[in-house]
DNA sequence: GTAAGTACCTACCTTGTGGTAAGTATGAGA
DNA sequence: TCTCATACTTACCACAAGGTAGGTACTTAC
């Protein structure tokens, strides 16, 4: 097999990048790497997730090797999402670019406030 | 105004993560950190992407003040992208987790079928 | 008895994303 | 004269993403 080219549109990284890119598959990364999340913990931390969309992201995250989950046979139920080695890693990247993100926001900010007053005056 | 929070839903940072992290945001973030593209070279390197998307994106990566766009008054109009140096910035960062899956495609692959095996075994 | 917490799943429906195809203006080359 | 190339924009349409709401099964607290 030719080496992963993420520029080739068939290419399997593609899936890969799309679901660590995805709208919750980030926050949701970041927030295990903080350290092990419940379900609901995690749902009550990524503000805006429905549990839908969590369990989802949860479940393609697990599939591909990120995320592990352990459920104990308890009443009430109880289950356990944490980073895999593999999800340690790539966690860091994302990181990497959320804290930037974080950090950087008004120099964003002050880009398009310049940009806007540009278009005004052109 | 209180420090950016990517967790909180309507803060102004998810705006921003959601274009980097979009899906041809990525990619064409990747391509402009090798060197200036003009927009056919663009759309010929990022595989699968349509004319009106990759002027989409362009559009607003160039609103956030990442992308600079110059174009001359030739006959065929030329027109140029080049990384802002707050894109050269974040772009590093997005490279760094697009090199990493790149590289680490394999142990998705193998923890993907693995994770197969578990299921048809359990 | 009733509501809440736990971790989901399923069906339904709306919204948004994104693809296709055509249009625009211009000059070069066959 | 016709086509191609450039860098887009616009209209149209289809599919998928994602939100809402309800169900499940059990226990604790009020």
């Amino acid at each position: 097999m030719p080496s992963p080219d993420v520029y080739a549109a068939d290419c399997p990284s593609r899936g890969v990048l799309d679901h660590l890119t995805s709208r919750w598959g980030v926050l949701v990364l970041v927030a295990l790497s903080e350290e092990m999340h419940r379900f609901s913990a995690l749902r009550r931390k990524v503000g805006g997730v429905s549990e839908k969309m969590l369990a989802q992201t949860l479940t393609t995250l697990e599939h591909d090797g990120f995320v592990e989950r352990t459920a104990y046979a308890e009443v009430p139920p109880r289950v356990e999402y944490r980073l895999t080695p593999l999800g340690v890693e790539v966690a860091e990247r994302v990181e990497g670019l959320v804290t930037w993100i974080e950090k950087n926001l008004p120099r964003v900010q002050r880009a398009r406030a310049a940009k806007a007053r540009t278009v005004q005056e052109g």
